[in-house]
DNA sequence: ATCAGCACCTGTTGGC
DNA sequence: TGCCAACAGGTGCTGA
């Protein structure tokens, strides 16, 4: 479901409407959403949210003791803040159009002054964790697309050697952090770039190339607000609009947007890709 | 290093 | 209408 710019919608939606918010208490409904390695989710009672971020797919709430709160969507996963306390039970306040629906939630944050943080997750991979110290460490992810340390040259250089296909190397998160199926689909298309071509035999200009459309692309659907092909909604409950935007994603069979040949759908590392067996060299 | 395969889960869709 | 297989935005583990 969430990829960088659907989790940057939802940490952006959430900085704005929970930060400064302490914590009344977490209700947990399915065990394993919540990953016992570090505190307690009890040990939340009465920290305050400072500020709710991204790193790579993560929304991360900081926390006034220092610690932070580290949510993966992974496929389904939702982030919901509602006005009032409603609980599992759907919303009936009418704040949030697309609650998240009580049959899925599995996790809530309740605040003291009433409003709510709720987890909903049809498919139960989400994970919930609680992080002392470093989170990027703590993850163990690469670096973020968006980083200015992240030069077409260091791009180039990361990929030397790489005998996998690009694709699947750019899914990869310890590489680089936050690109998931839709967009490594979208971005290799942009820059032109087949995805099975092997990630060492990218030239500079092609390692340019895949960086400014990783970026152009991302940028875009961020400003879209993420797309919602399925489950996800932002933090309001509300779908994304990039969607409709999609240039290969989802198109197989369907006719190239530059130049008309069928694009082809292949499974690379088991995941469904999409690309244009004339536009993508 | 890297791959396939499977695991974790539920829901939707398409074919017969 | 029913049934069943395939598939879905993600990741982690095992064994080759």
């Amino acid at each position: 479901m969430p990829e960088l710019p659907e989790v940057e919608t939802i940490a952006r939606d959430l900085d704005r409407a929970i930060s400064g918010r302490r914590i009344a208490g977490a209700k947990l409904f399915w065990p394993k959403t919540f990953d016992v390695r570090g505190p307690s989710l009890r040990s939340l009672r009465g920290d305050r949210i400072t500020r709710v971020h991204r790193i790579g797919k993560f929304v991360v709430m900081d926390l006034e003791s220092g610690r932070h709160i580290a949510v993966h969507l992974r496929m389904t996963g939702q982030l919901i803040a509602l006005a009032n306390g409603s609980g599992r039970k759907a919303a009936t306040d009418g704040a949030p159009r697309a609650p998240s629906d009580a049959k899925h939630t599995r996790l809530l944050l309740r605040f003291e002054d009433g409003g709510t943080l709720a987890f909903s997750d049809t498919r139960k991979f989400g994970r919930w964790r609680i992080v002392e110290g470093d989170v990027r460490e703590a993850l163990g992810i690469g670096v973020d697309p968006f980083d200015p340390a992240l030069t077409p040259e260091r791009l180039y250089e990361l990929t030397r050697g790489r005998t996998t296909p690009i694709k699947t190397w750019l899914l990869d998160q310890r590489h680089l952090s936050g690109i998931g199926n839709i967009y490594a689909s979208e971005a290799l298309y942009d820059a032109r770039i087949r995805p099975t071509r092997r990630a060492g035999r990218l030239s500079r200009a092609q390692s340019a190339a895949l960086l400014h459309s990783l970026r152009k692309v991302m940028r875009k659907a961020i400003s879209y607000r993420g797309s919602s092909v399925d489950d996800y909604v932002d933090g309001a409950g509300m779908p994304g609009e990039f969607q409709k935007k999609l240039a290969v994603y989802g198109r197989g069979g369907m006719p190239c947007r530059r130049c008309k040949t069928v694009i082809r759908r292949v499974v690379l590392a088991q995941r469904g890709t999409f690309f244009c067996p004339v536009c993508q060299l």
